[in-house]
DNA sequence: ACAAACCGACTGACCAGTCGGTTTGTTGAT
DNA sequence: ATCAACAAACCGACTGGTCAGTCGGTTTGT
């Protein structure tokens, strides 16, 4: 259910009460968003103090920075993995959207954060939401490069595709976070596929030969 | 500077205190955000009292759920009427996307609020992020369907693409709204244009001549 | 013996919403 | 025209609840 944060080597009582805070406080933000969670209430789902907390941590706010950047880290790592099991520019950017996807649907609490309560929290955390942002963009981004290098689809500002590629899925996913019972994300992605590859100029052939393989 | 919200005919003291307290409310929420925007600060900025603001309003949530239906009123009305001075229908989702461009950089503030606060300001708002979305996407997707029945695009999940679009925007505008010098908003639409036009499989000769008439 | 980790009652600031009272406008009777 | 009577609009001090952060004290490990 909650979100596997990564148990360090040594796990003494330290890391374990900032591992049970972080998982707590991935449940708590997400269910009541930034300024609906009281510290009290990580702390009383952590089965902690708010002595502890403030050990860990120097504020709420830090609290919620550490959990975002960690679960920006699991992200990428998960979607990095996925594409590097297959080769074609194509099927990697392929392999890099369904991965969030996937992540997103396994854990919508995760995508809660990450999509919207980061957005929302106010500009304090301007510079964790371009973050999180970045860290998927870059992948694609640097995919799209390379597709561009060796000829696969035409020069392209592909810094504004990542980012537009990234809100394109972000937004299709929000309404599905916002719509309990509104299509499954899986069915939708077919269709986003070959919108954001079609996009960029990959032929229907090429997008047919990844929508076959998938 | 502030969005004109309409005056009505009768420019009654009640109105103009409605109006005051709606402009106010603007650019309150959008430098603090809903969460950090206190009633109190609102009332002051109108020149107003929290009387007046609680005469006209039940609750802060109503005083910002009135000022988004507004705002998503404007920002549709403003589209539609550029949308109108074109016909074919890649010029018409042309006037689209550049209208809603236009209305965010003219009006910064709307942006945050359209954009952002409404995301971010809780589940509470749910249904009111959804209207404002709606409304833009249902103006989209009505003009992608005329354009699939015309025959000018393959037919394809016209609602979907609506949605994806209007992340893309979206994502590109929140950047630009958190980078104060970062490229201009309208230097990017080219870009976006090719890559949402693209997307849906207009012609490249299709798009370059709508590129050429702006 | 010492410090790192933890506990939880408490404080001070903040703020949405209330309410008794005042001003302003309207009506209609004289 | 004048004014009482009434209501709509407005005022702002106050209340009650919430909550981030503190701190003196306790436990645990070395």
């Amino acid at each position: 259910m909650s979100l596997r944060l990564p148990r360090r080597s040594s796990t003494g009582r330290k890391d374990a009460t900032r591992i049970a805070l972080l998982e707590a406080a991935l449940n708590v933000f997400g269910e009541k968003g930034y300024h609906g969670a009281a510290v009290d209430d990580i702390v009383d789902r952590a089965g902690r103090s708010k002595g502890a907390a403030y050990f860990h941590f120097p504020s709420k706010a830090a609290i919620f920075r550490a959990l975002v950047r960690e679960l920006a880290n699991q992200l990428v790592n998960s979607i990095q993995r996925k594409m590097d099991e297959v080769d074609s520019p194509a099927e990697r950017l392929d392999a890099a959207l369904l991965g969030l996807i996937d992540v997103f649907v396994r854990h919508r609490t995760l995508a809660r954060i990450v999509l919207i309560e980061v957005a929302g929290a106010g500009r304090t955390f301007s510079a964790d939401l371009i973050f999180v942002r970045r860290q998927f963009a870059d992948l694609v981004e640097g995919e799209l490069n390379r597709a561009v290098e060796t000829g696969t689809i035409a020069p392209c500002d592909t810094n504004l595709i990542a980012t537009a590629w990234f809100g394109a899925l972000n937004e299709v996913a929000v309404h599905w976070l916002h719509d309990p019972d509104a299509g499954s994300l899986h069915a939708a992605y077919p269709s986003l596929r070959q919108l954001l590859l079609q996009s960029v100029g990959f032929s229907p052939a090429e997008v047919d030969r990844v929508a076959l393989h998938a």
